[in-house]
RNA sequence: GCCCUGAUAGUGUAGCCAGGUCAAUCAUCAUGGGCUUUCGCCCCGUGGACCCGGGUUCGAAUCCCGGUCAGGGCACCA
């Protein structure tokens, strides 16, 4: 069929600097402090990418070294996420495995005098930070440190009341490089490691070594991080371990849907949405149930590529590649909204043979009786006026004999199809109640849209009962959609 | 306040490092037509951009300087 020729536009990542096959490990490193979305999706799939271009390793890593953050269903929510991604990963493993790990390294710079435990209020720390100014805490002598560090472990100090720093520059021009945080007391029982550990690594510190501790040699991340890579690199340093390739783009977002824990929980408690799966969320749950495939988000991220501008990618991006690949997917059905009645009087009975998809012709179609009345959509009954003939799709042609507000009478006028007539989708008397969810962006300008989700109860062919939910279907002449049953109630999601 | 990035059609993106072949790529989008028992898909056509100012050069989207705007960082978050 040469009407499916989208492969040959598709764009590939470039190529990967110093990869070599067979050598190339990458990650997937999520916190599990939430559930997953479409940058996720993004980062995950370019980590994918490159580890199987040049058939090397991926680990997926969980950074769970802030109990307060991570909960237990976040782990299971994130391996979710990316097998739907049809993301697959060699090895897995938790950052909070190997604190070991990190203490053993933390003792080999409190021996040197690399670190210090600084006393001062988390403000001040940010202040003098800000101004490059050095605190009394700098000075003090190793010794001592070794046994402070024992004394935190012990518990003889309280949350907030002491941190462990490393000496670097109070006046490096590189913020993040003035003498930073390392080791904090957290006093939160942890979901795998329970109440084992009170003195957590901080991210760069973690982050630095468990990227040698993994052999990694590709770091490919959004640039939020940009300035910790300096840091990051140094931690490395200071044990003389080789340093991975860094490569970075821009963190991405869709037009007016943020991922930010922090806007979208207020509107969840507020119940302007349903939850963290709602259709007009970009966590990949919400893309889910909104029709979106994962190849349509895979093709996205090829299309705007390891870029360091700022995307806000415009939904109808997304949309537009997904509906050209959901097309080949999805079954057609009927549905009409705002029905309108019409009568046919001298109807006799007609059985209409309905192919499932207009192309493939092997999923065969389904048979709907037809007696003396049908529904047709109310904006197509608007279109119709006294005389006029047009066609109740797959089946016969009508011709307007009376129109009022609620009905239209009509009269058989043959079942020659006309190439140029108006043809319209149709249900019969035993038709289904359908809900259908049509979204729109969630934000505007900032504003929560309070037009962003319109549910409209339409009556769709009961041929849709059989449809199990997660089914990708075409309502004709009103989009694509994604099924969910509920009970005995059809409901579906239009992606757009 | 300081530091680091970035700025190409409505949106995203290629080109920039190694200046000419760029009257600037591709996707999405918009629009016209074809195909079609859908307003979907597919096919053909059309439209639309190098942030601003200066400099270097025979020649600048590309190099240099200044500005503007945007994003990130300066967390006992990651």
């Amino acid at each position: 069929m040469l009407k499916r020729s989208r492969e040959k536009r598709t764009k590939e990542l470039p190529a990967l600097q110093n990869a070599i096959e067979g050598q190339v490990v990458t990650r997937l490193p999520p916190e599990p402090s939430g559930y997953p979305h479409i940058g996720h999706a993004y980062a995950g799939y370019i980590n994918w990418f490159y580890a199987r271009k040049y058939k090397g390793h991926l680990i997926l890593r969980f950074e769970d070294t802030n109990p307060r953050n991570v909960q237990s269903e976040y782990y299971e929510a994130f391996k979710k996420g990316y097998r739907w991604m049809e993301i697959d990963w060699d090895e897995e493993l938790n950052v909070s495995d190997d604190m070991p790990y990190f203490y053993d390294h933390a003792k080999q710079l409190l021996g040197r005098g690399d670190v210090y435990f600084c006393a001062c209020p988390a403000e001040e720390i940010s202040e003098n930070r800000r101004k490059g100014r050095v605190c009394p805490h700098r000075q003090s002598n190793k010794e001592n440190n070794q046994q402070i560090w024992d004394d935190i472990i012990d518990g003889k100090y309280e949350e907030g009341q002491i941190v462990c720093r490393l000496r670097i520059d109070m006046s490096h021009s590189n913020a993040v490089m003035r003498d930073p945080n390392i080791f904090r007391i957290i006093d939160y029982s942890h979901p795998i490691q329970g109440d084992r550990y009170r003195l957590w690594p901080t991210y760069d510190f973690a982050n630095a070594l468990e990227d040698y501790r993994n052999q990694i040699s590709h770091v490919l991340r959004s640039n939020e991080f940009a300035s910790r890579g300096e840091l990051q690199a140094y931690i490395r340093d200071l044990f003389g371990y080789p340093q991975p390739v860094i490569q970075e783009w821009s963190r991405f977002s869709l037009e007016g849907s943020p991922v930010s824990k922090r806007k979208i929980r207020p509107l969840i408690e507020s119940k302007k949405i349903s939850g963290w799966d709602d259709i007009r969320l970009p966590t990949l749950s919400g893309l889910r149930r909104r029709g979106i495939i994962p190849e349509a988000i895979r093709e996205m991220t090829r299309e705007v590529g390891l870029s360091v501008a700022q995307p806000i990618v415009d939904w109808s991006l997304l949309l537009g590649i997904n509906r050209k690949l959901v097309d080949a997917i999805a079954n057609r059905y009927y549905c009409v909204t705002e029905p309108i009645l019409v009568e046919i009087s001298d109807g006799k009975q007609f059985s209409a043979e309905i192919p499932y998809h207009p192309d493939f012709s092997d999923r065969g179609a389904r048979q709907i009786t037809i007696k003396d009345h049908v529904h047709i959509d109310g904006q197509d009954a608007k279109q119709l006026s006294k005389g006029d003939i047009f066609r109740l799709k797959h089946a016969f042609n009508l011709q307007v004999e009376k129109k009022t507000a609620k009905s239209i009478k009509c009269v058989f006028a043959g079942d020659v199809l006309e190439q140029a007539e108006l043809k319209i989708q149709w249900v019969t008397s035993d038709s289904i109640p359908v809900q259908l969810f049509v979204p729109d962006v969630l934000f505007i300008k900032d504003k929560f849209n309070p037009k962003s989700l319109q549910i409209i109860e339409g009556f769709g062919e009961r041929t849709l009962m059989v449809l199990k939910s997660g089914t990708i279907v075409q309502l004709e002449r009103k989009g694509f959609g994604y099924v969910e049953r509920d009970g005995e109630k059809v409901k579906i999601n239009l992606t757009e």
